[in-house]
DNA sequence: CCCTTTCTTGAGCGATCGTTCAAGTATATA
DNA sequence: TATATACTTGAACGATCGCTCAAGAAAGGG
């Protein structure tokens, strides 16, 4: 049979998604997408069958790529540490840094408009929320954390301190490095 | 001279603002205004210039109740109390809580393409944090607070536990109290 | 080689976007 | 009451939105 795609489809996925996390939903029009993907009308849609449906898909990823840098962390450093540099790993460290959660930046501008991807989102938070708190319950099992800490509150409030450090990254005025440290410090001080 | 506008013109940018910090700067459309503000496109742009325009008094009217609300909260309770009792009235409390900040939503929409309105947000963001500086250092010298703790470091740490709570209350499944006490209860162990 | 099947193209669809402006309406002054 | 001066209206502008589809291009099977 004839013809197969010229495009590596899960490349394409990436793509999409860097340019929907910078942008925005409402800020990525179809034209941004062609650019992006060097890829006309027809084959987006032929490929993914929506604007939405693709979105949808680079949530997915990012959500993908978020828990599999948390599971690398883990191996290499164990469940407190990987806690810990993973703060620094989404605010300050990286090749394109200083950017706010993608599903943060989802649910904040689609909520309002009932999107199905505001859904997603939120269930994707729910989820890192479950790993973070895996891993809030691993360093207390190992001892690393006090036995008097709750595990789930730790988990919570974890996320919430990410979401405000990475929107804080965003603005061009402020001292990144010292806001993101008070709050790594915060996290050795569970012991 | 004749004719008076027949609108209130403060009453307008309140009601705009509303729409705006709910749906974003996209969101919203010339037509919801239109409704919002029950006026027909040309008065809006006889009164505002422009779309954006509108939104940038928006913003100030939104950073000056703000700054109203902690205010008011100074007078009542003094410094430390009134930034205790701030986390609570911009989260759950009130009569339509459960908003994340409109600085922070107008600067992750907008600073990706260079807008000047995320540069107003930017500035009005930094105003508030040297307003909690104010308050943070009023209740140093209060002895409300250990006299080890860097004001500017709290403020900043407070700007930032403040814009991820906020985000956090957006999202429909989680338990926004707990995690906001969480958060206060860490201002009332600085002293 | 031809044929078949699929992928690729880009003009163009209807809808909506923010915005303008000429015409109509209402009011304070004379 | 007549006039002058605004304010108000809504049709319509060009641009852009997400999206479609008929036609052309490319590659495996015969």
């Amino acid at each position: 049979m004839p013809r197969a795609p010229s495009f590596d489809r899960d490349d394409l996925i990436e793509r999409a998604m860097a340019l929907f996390w910078r942008k925005g939903w409402a800020g990525t029009s179809l034209k941004d997408l062609e650019a992006a993907l060097n890829l006309r009308p027809g084959s987006i849609y032929a490929a993914f069958g929506s604007k939405e449906a693709l979105y949808g898909l680079a949530l997915d990823r990012y959500a993908k790529n978020g828990a599999a840098r948390l599971d690398r962390l883990c191996r290499d450093k164990g469940p407190l540490e990987a806690l810990k540099a993973n703060v620094f790993a989404v605010t300050v460290e990286g090749p394109d840094p200083r950017r706010a959660c993608m599903l943060a930046k989802t649910l904040l501008e689609l909520a309002p408009q009932d999107s199905p991807l505001a859904r997603q989102a939120s269930n994707h938070l729910m989820r890192a929320e479950e790993g973070f708190f895996a891993l809030f319950r691993a360093a207390q099992d190992a001892g690393q954390i006090a036995a008097d800490h709750d595990p789930a509150a730790l988990a919570r409030r974890y996320q919430s301190d990410l979401m405000g450090l990475r929107v804080s990254v965003e603005r061009p005025d402020i001292d990144a490095l010292a806001l993101v440290r008070q709050v790594a410090d915060q996290i050795s001080a569970l012991s």
